[in-house]
DNA sequence: CTAGGGTTAG
């Protein structure tokens, strides 16, 4: 006797979306294979769970180019669940995924609070903040309602663009909204806050929570670390094993690079060592960086390298390229050679190694050196990107380069910064040029220094903000 | 039987 083809396709579902939700992606799509053999038909059911884990499983792009192929076909496209997770699908994959999802977004008649919330998390996973805050303002706009899930994405992005007053609008927001008493929202203002610099209103909101939760607690942890107070996020740490809450594997990052920036080595050592006894957490590559730098400050390359020849993980790129910024602060060349050979062998297309081996043997002098380094670089046709600095003033984001003089207000800025070095030249300050990329001729150095990108966003900050 | 979030150094 069969059964009607509707009874194994609800089956199938089933077990479709128990495979995704525990995380056994590939299994989930060999069922899908599997039931499609038997002739069967995906439906609304089968479509979100197998998109997820398309996008999940980090194969190829064209597995969830392929479900959205397949899903247009069997004319699925209308129901909200499904295009939901084609969004939140193609905004979970690297490089042009935010714009795909945002594409898919663009074509939906119909958008809700999940649609909303998967394009957003989409551009903040691809780094745009601003675009995703926009989003955000966008879904109150179209008259979505934030929820629980929107208000923490949000927030999110106000913190990684230290975007303090929008973070402030989206909290009044949110308790307008009656959405305070979530402990997602609480978690993510403690952080949001703590990231951009207002420290007492991270401490405000921390306190006058009813309950706290491993994450609440590693937001602040990380919040004070990141603000050059790690003696007080040890203490924060005492209060949350002294109440009760364990410690996980992010709370450990937090930690270690709280003792890191703090330069407790001692306290910084016991901690990764009470990882695994006391917390049965095992160390994996972020801890063991954390350690690296923590060891690298001190000075203890050895011991860092020790350490490393010790660990049970497998070591991932920025373990090496922390090591490597040791090896350049105590002009360790051998060693440094030897992580920058690490990092290649991880990542060929990486431009950091380069660019520490340049300055560490600029700094020791080593010209031939150097030029070695630079002609390697240029032979595998690694390029790198010039860093940018940035400041917010009146809502307007200004964003400088090395020796910009795009700003309208340039040279005005330059005055600024003569003004700023003469200042600080009288204090004491010396040059340090050595640091300088030394493709230029030896004039230039100083001058890329005296120009760089973060002195000319510090000098129109300084023009920009009238003095409190 | 279906979709989204909050904590992660350099």
């Amino acid at each position: 006797m069969a059964l009607p083809a509707g009874t194994v396709v609800v089956a199938y579902n089933a077990a479709i979306s128990r495979c995704a939700r525990a995380g056994l992606y590939a299994r989930a799509l060999a069922l899908f294979r599997e039931m499609r053999g038997r002739g069967l038909r995906a439906d609304e059911y089968t479509l979100p769970p197998l998109l997820n884990s398309a996008a999940q499983l980090r194969g190829p792009p064209e597995a969830v180019a392929a479900l959205h192929a397949l899903l247009l076909r069997a004319g699925l496209a209308p129901h909200l669940h499904v295009a939901n997770a084609l969004v939140d699908a193609y905004a979970r994959l690297p490089h042009a995924g935010a714009a795909a999802a945002r594409a898919v977004f663009d074509e939906m008649p119909r958008r809700d609070v999940v649609t909303w919330t998967s394009l957003l998390t989409g551009l903040a996973r691809a780094g745009a903040h601003g675009a995703a805050v926009r989003a955000y303002h966008g879904m109150v706009a179209s008259g979505v309602q934030p929820d629980e899930f929107a208000v923490p994405a949000a927030l999110s992005s106000c913190a990684a663009s230290t975007a303090l007053d929008l973070g402030r609008s989206v909290h009044a927001a949110a308790v307008r909204l009656g959405l305070r008493p979530f402990r997602s929202v609480e978690n993510s203002l403690v952080s949001m806050y703590a990231k951009t610099g207002a420290l007492r209103d991270a401490r405000a909101v921390f306190d006058a929570m009813p309950a706290r939760c491993t994450i609440t607690w590693t937001a602040l942890i990380v919040g004070y670390a990141q603000n050059g107070r790690g003696r007080q996020s040890l203490e924060v740490y005492a209060d949350m094993v002294r109440s009760g809450c364990r410690p996980d594997y992010v709370t450990f990052i937090g930690l270690l690079f709280a003792c890191s920036h703090a330069g407790l080595v001692d306290a910084g050592r016991a901690h990764f060592r009470s990882m695994v006894p006391v917390y049965g957490i095992a160390p994996g590559p972020d801890h063991y960086a954390c350690m690296v730098d923590l060891l690298g400050r001190a000075g203890r390359l050895d011991e860092a390298m020790d350490l490393l020849n010790r660990s049970s993980t497998e070591l991932d790129a920025t373990v090496w390229k922390s090591l490597l910024g040791a090896c350049r602060v105590h002009q360790n060349a051998e060693l440094a050679e030897r992580a920058a050979e690490m990092v290649w062998r991880l990542d060929p297309a990486d431009a950091v190694p380069y660019v520490m081996l340049s300055n560490l043997y600029s700094r020791a002098r080593r010209w031939g050196d150097v030029a070695r380094i630079r002609a390697l670089m240029k032979a595998r046709g690694v390029t790198k990107e010039p860093g940018c600095s940035w400041v917010g003033v009146n809502g307007i984001t200004h964003l400088f380069h090395v020796e910009d003089r795009d700003h309208p207000r340039a040279a005005e800025i330059y005055r600024k910064v003569e003004e700023m070095t003469e200042r600080i030249r009288v204090e004491g300050y010396v040059p340090d040029t050595d640091w300088a990329l030394q493709d230029e001729v030896p004039e230039w150095r100083q001058r890329g220094l005296a120009y760089h990108s973060e002195r000319l966003a510090v000098a129109f900050g300084l023009l920009a903000v009238p003095a409190a």
